[in-house]
DNA sequence: TCAACAGTTTAGAATTGTTTTAATGTAAAT
DNA sequence: ATTTACATTAAAACAATTCTAAACTGTTGA
């Protein structure tokens, strides 16, 4: 199952040069059958553990950031200290897990879509994002 | 127009004990007729410029953090290197303009209320927050 | 094929927002 | 008044991210 060509595109269309550590992190970004979201840090531990490979983070940042810019990747609206991607791009919308700082998917029949009936003057609307946060009942507020 | 009793009661309820800097903050926050939006950042500078007074970052941290955790303020999920927060605490969504990296209120009539169909087993739902991206025409996505 | 260029990798330094620390100061309870 | 617990402060620590500059590599075109 080489996917190479499937990455190489990606890159290509995302203004990167097809290097070994690129096609690296597509192979873990890309090959698994379900999408998942992390941060840069999940993302570095994964390389470094399953590929054996250690690759620079000011890599790891460039291509995560040119796969955003080009749609490849979305970044999570969430305040948090870190970044949070999914390899889901398709339009959806997130639980967030206050109690394990967890994303979990919202299903489109979990929730009606969003129906916006204004927008702001000269402005166009470029992504609408709803995040449900919840904790355990007995918890408090932070 | 001395508010000096609410803010007294404001920081007691937080937990907090009113003292000179923390009636700073209160003034800076609580007595503009219209609710705004701002960082840490801002807020420092709001209070050294219009209160000629010093105020110390973790004095400025610390007190936001604990009327954020009674409620007095919200703080808005949106991914950026600062946390942005509210002085509006009621149920409201927003628009953010990437050009300016604004916030705007979006007022109900602007949007229909977010119906959440399903929710995750054992957690209750703490916030609901939509994120509307907005920016001009000619920009590109980043 | 190979030289030359433009883009890439890297470790480490720099930057930025936020939190912690430890010494000093102050509100409030006794 | 005295004591105690909480606050303020500047500075240090910290963590995520970005920048830097030198070494390296893919690509292009002679």
């Amino acid at each position: 199952m080489s996917n190479i060509s499937i990455y190489t595109d990606k890159l290509r269309e995302s203004g990167l040069r097809p290097t070994r550590q690129r096609l690296k992190i597509c192979e873990v970004l890309f090959s698994p059958e379900k999408t998942f979201h992390f941060t840069i840090n999940d993302l570095t531990k994964i390389i470094e553990n399953k590929l054996s490979e250690k690759i620079s983070l000011a890599t790891v940042y460039n291509t995560i950031h040119a796969f955003k810019n080009k749609g490849y990747l979305k970044e999570i609206s969430i305040n948090s200290d870190k970044s949070y991607f999914d390899t889901n791009v398709t339009e959806h919308h997130h639980f967030f897990d206050e109690d394990t700082n967890e994303l979990i998917d919202c299903n489109n029949d979990d929730i009606d879509s969003v129906n916006i009936k204004k927008n702001i003057t000269g402005k166009k609307i470029k992504s609408v994002e709803v995040l449900i946060k919840v904790a355990s009942d007995n918890q408090n507020q932070n």
